[in-house]
DNA sequence: CTCTGTGCAAAAGATTTGCAAGGTG
DNA sequence: CACCTTGCAAATCTTTTGCACAGAG
């Protein structure tokens, strides 16, 4: 592997991605960090994120509008609101034994699984339900 | 609902996704279909694309590279090689009781989820390991 | 005829990359 | 001082859109 420096605009990335709870997209990471150093370039946080990723620092979530980052690392699932776009973290459990069972049934050697809800948030719901329609 | 006519265009891209089994990108629909008419636009595929689900005659299905589109409408899973991106059904059925599980958890209507296993096919294993690493 | 759909090309986003200069170890 | 990193800008890649014209009903 490749020896890694520490630069100030890397670790600025990876307290970005921290202080998140909302899992951020990239140019929100990358508007955040600016705030706190006007120089840096898109170019380096997408760079920076990458390797956070690669390193197990930070998740890589996968979303139907833009990919988004995540401070927790550990396989879990995710909720999205199909009207405001809003993520959060699932209650329900990782179910492991998934990959085990399919990796028997199918051949293939199944690292993990992702899966994502999709639905209205209850903020979203009450604003289409009251008229009635 | 806005009426919708028949075209030539139309119905070529729907017989395009029906044909494949291997869940074809829009990029890989646009140049079968233009195969046989090489006047048909990135344009016009896309919106068809657009409207076949929107009819639900397709299924969307969102992947790390690229989105891609199914012929089988169903509610299922999806399993993708992580080698070499090959994407196939899940034979795991889909579990809607989650759906309900969650809507009462957390207060969304959950419309539904969407899982992807990933890993090496076997293909893609056998070239890996054999080295002995 | 009327109005939806098409083709083309330009626009829009999101992310990646080449390169010279900068900064870390 | 070697070489990983950065900034900047240009390049990609995928998908969307504006508009005048074509064609389905």
């Amino acid at each position: 592997m490749k020896r890694q420096r520490n630069t100030r605009q890397r670790s600025l990335v990876l307290k970005a991605v921290q202080a998140h709870r909302e899992h951020p997209s990239a140019d929100q990471i990358y508007l955040f960090v600016r705030a706190q150093d006007p120089r840096i370039s898109r170019g380096t946080v997408y760079r920076n994120l990458h390797l956070l990723v690669e390193n197990g620092e930070a998740r890589h979530v996968k979303m139907p509008d833009t990919d988004r980052f995540d401070w927790r690392v550990e396989p879990h699932y995710h909720l999205r609101c199909l009207s405001c776009g809003k993520v959060s973290d699932v209650p329900i459990p990782y179910r492991a034994e998934l990959d085990r069972e399919l990796s028997e049934q199918s051949g293939y050697q199944i690292s993990f699984h992702c899966t994502t809800f999709e639905g209205l948030c209850p903020d979203c719901a009450r604003e289409k339900e009251p008229a009635g329609k």
